[in-house]
DNA sequence: CTGTATCCCAGACGATACTG
DNA sequence: CAGTATCGTCTGGGATACAG
């Protein structure tokens, strides 16, 4: 829960499950996040040896952030938190049901 | 996540999983939580509709704590934290493992 | 593009004390 | 036994603006 716990992170972790993703691929993955608190969130979640961050040389730079083994440790969590969530939402509201929602709310 | 997002609920879910349990046996299951932060969550949970509380006609009264179908929805993902959380706990250190710590931290 | 710097505040949490 | 009341602290998160 400590890994899991801010704001976003569960978010965070899915997006990064399939692929390395950059900063900005993020911001677009995640639209209602602000960019510090996208920023707090990535440098926590190194800093618990959950994801890794590398430094592109490329020109504009470029970040990539992916999972640890550690982070991948933490799918199955998510995913049980994402079943859970779209079965309690279709429950009770009919409307399409977005990620976000689910692992917010 | 808001479910479940609240200071001690994952253990206080867990603590309720396997049988209908009282304020007091709670306070005894967590020994450090608060009773006003023990009072509070059950307070959230049972108005999300995550359990239900009965007051039993006894002398001195005590009052029933229990998993509603919603609530038994969130068992797995609290599985799965549990599994994950023993077994990276185990993997950095070698003392016995609380399920307080695995749930919380 | 990838961030930091401020400011701000609601609310969550904890300790202690008190009550029907 | 099963809570409330009160107080204080702290930090997480959001908006906005700026920077390398």
């Amino acid at each position: 829960m400590k890994l899991l716990g801010g704001a976003w992170t569960p978010s965070l972790v899915w997006c990064l499950s399939a692929e390395p993703r950059r900063f900005s691929e993020l911001r677009a993955d995640i639209p209602r996040i602000s960019a510090k608190v996208l920023s707090a969130r990535l440098r926590a979640l190194e800093a618990e040896g959950v994801i890794t961050r590398s430094v592109l040389p490329t020109s504009p730079p470029s970040v990539e952030y992916a999972l640890t083994e550690l982070g991948r440790e933490l799918i199955p969590v998510i995913e049980a938190i994402v079943r859970v969530g779209t079965k309690l939402t279709r429950m009770t509201a009919m409307a399409p049901v977005s990620l976000e929602s689910v692992l917010r709310d």
